[in-house]
DNA sequence: TGTTGGTGTGGAAACGGTACCATATTGATT
DNA sequence: AATCAATATGGTACCGTTTCCACACCAACA
């Protein structure tokens, strides 16, 4: 067993006192040069470095923070949590990380826990916190910032991408490739990505003869869903030639719902994902999809965080990030202009 | 701004020492059941839990574990990270993560911070972990448990599947579908993992006569090596008709590889992988691959780890998780057997 | 010459728990 | 009646930091 030296043991070798050590390695203070020697030679000696849990202890300050997310297991979200630590990581900060799937319950559970362990900040990917909780995280003190969230209330900073814009930049891109009726899978609609997302393409399509609410299918964001409501839509409407889906989950249900009725995707109908989560490119043929700036929302998200943990930031904002259409073989109909893959 | 209360404010409203409460909340020692009541109440009253970093600071014990991984955006790792999160959260533990990128350096500095946070222990999903640090691990005293890891030193405990068997199953079943001349696109030597399953390979390919050791082709474990090896291997060999991918990023690449060459797979091709993350379900064909149990892996690890942290595990071992053969589209041939998807 | 103000340092009380040790009471045993 | 073990409780040092406060020194300034 190897013995850990403390602040103490740095003070005894270096001839100061445990504060003078203690200014030294905060840089609060006053510190002669000489001093400076003494104590820079004897943290090297014996190989010191603070305690982090006492500094909590002492300072109510852990370096960590928690990122709270419905499924890390899920495409999106782990892509995310890469962003949130490469950058809590770059600024000295941990990252402890939550599976809610979407319990009020469970997320209650993990900021019950993470306010003892005295956490720094929370980032709320889930969508479940409640206002109670977030009025209590102001009371406590505890900085949190969310993802795809409304502003309806004054919880915190929000990051989120321009989800309508991208449902209109969908449609658009679907009647420019030649589709004349084109169908909605939606998403669940107590969230704001499933909500913006049907917002943007009912005010794109409402203008069309075509267009009839019977186009509309919901789905819960994920394969089988999608699949489910592409049936559906192809019971109701065989003639759709387009499919706009809420997300890339159901986009990849509908390909597999279309394969399965021997229908051409592409050709035949085309059908737009959105998110731009990696599995689009792997699908045969590779999925058209709005790209959200996945990883820079988790960055982004993060390093508001920790900003408003250190003090920099005070006042609560929306961020909406840009989202770019990646054309891809699943909207490759007969009009192909020569433009990009 | 909430008042959070201390121990000494519950032993004050219930008119005991603290030395009583603290017994109380531990379960350690006596407490009169009459005491026991007074200090409940006082406890409800007083909405007092205790403080996790004083304990922490204390007991050494903070109720963390460390999860260090290559890559939490890789899909195997994702889904590994939600069992472990499960399973720690089941035990009262919170998880921190941590993204290597097989780096040492990374993995190092991780160390390095959760020995000054009094981490109770980690897992490394990573491989990075050289002999020193497993070393200073152990004179520190942190426990730590590893996913597939040869034998090679007494570092902990080991979780891995049976590698090389599944392998063997995958040959068995290429041969079973009527392939006659299989390639293998192997994965990093370093990793046991894609060690394990080319000598699985080899062993069972070498006793037929087609075989040579051109069938052979290095991949890196990602679906850009996988495509690369899959067309030097058309390049050398037109003539294959079977793929064994080290595992299933590299088996998709192989797919994609062959249909962008016209090839069908399934039926001029079988492709069949290693893993059985969610993606093989994705792609057009569907993938048949050797899937391992890639959750309860995360869980067995996790649990392992936590009887190590409460010292009721002592002997280090290495468990061997059954793989199985999830058989789908690509590899359906000819000589259909009327069994299984 | 007494008063500033910057520089440099140490002592000690927090932070909020745990755990060891001392002490007291009780009923049973010898 | 003395001894003992089980029950029950309190006091306090300790975990390893930070931070506040007191104090000392020195140069400059009025």
């Amino acid at each position: 067993m190897i013995v850990i030296s403390t602040i103490r043991d740095v003070a005894k070798l270096a001839g100061v006192s445990v504060s003078t050590v203690s200014r030294f390695l905060n840089k609060s203070g006053y510190v002669n040069a000489e001093t400076e020697r003494l104590i820079k030679d004897a943290i090297e000696k014996l190989n010191y470095s603070p305690n982090e849990v006492a500094r909590g202890l002492a300072g109510k300050k852990t370096n960590t923070i928690a990122l709270i997310l419905p499924d890390i297991s899920n495409l999106f979200f782990s892509d995310l949590a890469r962003a949130v630590e490469d950058v809590a990581a770059t600024y000295g900060y941990t990252v402890i990380f939550g599976n809610s799937d979407d319990q009020g319950t469970k997320e209650r559970r993990y900021i019950e826990t993470l306010k003892k362990k005295y956490i720094d900040g929370i980032i709320f990917a889930s969508n479940t916190l409640s206002r109670e909780d977030s009025e209590m995280l102001a009371k406590l003190g505890i900085p949190f910032v969310c993802l795809d969230r409304g502003p309806s209330e004054k919880n915190g900073s929000v990051v989120r991408s321009k989800n309508k814009e991208g449902a209109v930049m969908a449609v658009r891109h679907l009647l420019d490739v030649g589709c004349r009726k084109i169908a909605h899978i939606y998403g669940p609609q107590d969230l704001i990505t499933g909500k913006e997302r049907l917002n943007g393409y009912v005010q794109s399509v409402q203008v069309f003869e075509w267009y009839t609410p019977t186009l509309l299918e919901p789905g819960d964001f994920r394969i089988a869903g999608g699949m489910a409501a592409t049936e559906r839509l192809l019971e109701r409407h065989p003639d759709i030639d387009g499919i706009f889906a809420g997300n890339d989950l159901m986009a990849v249900g509908a390909l597999k719902a279309l394969q399965r009725r021997g229908i051409a995707v592409g050709c035949q109908v085309a059908v737009c994902g959105f998110d731009g989560i990696q599995t689009t490119e792997i699908t045969t043929p590779e999925l058209t999809t709005i790209a959200q700036p996945i990883y820079e929302m988790g960055a982004h998200i993060s390093r508001l965080l920790i900003k408003k943990i250190e003090g920099v930031l005070e006042e609560d904002r929306i961020y909406e990030l840009d989202v770019k259409l990646i054309a891809r073989d699943s909207t490759l109909r007969r009009k192909v202009p020569n433009e990009q893959g």
